[in-house]
DNA sequence: TTAATTTATTAATCTAGTTTATTTTTTTTA
DNA sequence: TAAAAAAAATAAACTAGATTAATAAATTAA
């Protein structure tokens, strides 16, 4: 029951075989975090890679100024971790929090490892969500050299609607990399 | 002879039987461009994948308002294709431009797939190569999140201060998001 | 349901970085 | 080598977005 909003997930992608699904679901684990509990806090190291079947979390790091910056946002049938500290297995640099009540499968690193050797389709399927994030990654910086701060937000908003609903706009506001105050006027402006 | 520089490269990385590389070799091919020449053009499809033997391109594209923006650099033992227009084998968004004569290996679509399939330790350093570019990718967003420009140039010369010597100076400033007049105020200032 | 806390708005002042324009230096070409 | 073209430097005027500060609205808690 637990699994089968991931293994819904897997399969729009590729085809398991009964026992890899098996042995998928021996190798992930299903985790429930309240709002406002961390997946992941600075300075520890990041162990899962997590899915998540509900909820939303928002991946951000405290500056030198002790200025809070959201870099991501993620929510159901999306992938939330620090992948730089998963796959060094080193510190993060980043909190991984929940916003809502998360549900999660999670995959220690050994266990994705595992996955791998056993479910090659598996590693296909994440080297192909990895080449998408990346896109995705440098889509934004592109953005950021050409767009207006009112056009990045016009942007955010045909793409990630329903994540606008969800959290409170200064985290929007910081995701795009503008001041609230900025923000509040730039909403202001369009409303004329 | 050819390809040389390229198995070295990915024999850091893994172990391939004989016959591996054999198959790696009659898979992917040999190219030299001059420089100036483009290896992909906006509104093109991007046909390869590129491993950089010798040389130097650049990833650019032109903005509405007819504005050219350097998105990446790459000189030897790097990549270098439009990731994005490569999976998709839709027209692409960028140029990849040879700044110096350039030497590559070439992947297409077709036969990077046939690799996977016959040496899946090939997808999986692709897999590695990607975590890491989506790694570097967020840091550069990051950066630009919370350093002044002047520091966003300081980690660059960091990170990639042979670039520098082999570029002229407004593409580095276009690659921070930066006018050309101001880079040139931020070294005057330095300097001091 | 009221008080306390968090979030959003508005507005004045300020600054990092842009724009425009001119001059100097470096590189390329003939 | 000189002339042409490309790249870099300098400086004044300007603007998108930040900062600061005060107020209002919405949520949460008691």
């Amino acid at each position: 029951m637990q699994h089968s909003s991931f293994l819904n997930y897997i399969d729009k992608y590729i085809d398991l075989t009964e026992k890899e699904i098996d042995f998928l679901r021996s190798n992930t684990s299903y985790k429930k975090y309240l709002k406002g509990e961390y997946i992941v806090q600075q300075g520890t190291i990041c162990k899962h890679t997590n899915f998540i079947i509900s909820g939303c979390t928002i991946n951000f790091y405290i500056d030198q100024k002790g200025q809070e910056h959201i870099v991501t946002f993620a929510v159901e049938n999306w992938w939330s971790a620090d992948i730089s500290s998963f796959i060094t297995q080193a510190p993060s640099d980043f909190n991984v929090k929940c916003q809502e009540d998360t549900e999660v499968i999670q995959f220690t690193y050994q266990n994705q490892d595992k996955i791998f050797q056993h479910i090659p389709k598996m590693e296909t399927l994440f080297r192909k969500l990895l080449e998408k994030a990346l896109v995705a990654s440098q889509k934004r910086i592109v953005n950021n050299f050409s767009l207006s701060a009112k056009d990045q937000y016009l942007y955010f908003k045909t793409q990630y609607s329903n994540i606008e609903q969800r959290v409170p706009q200064y985290m929007v506001a910081s995701y795009l990399g503008i001041t609230k105050e900025f923000l509040s006027k730039i909403k202001a402006q369009l409303v004329k």
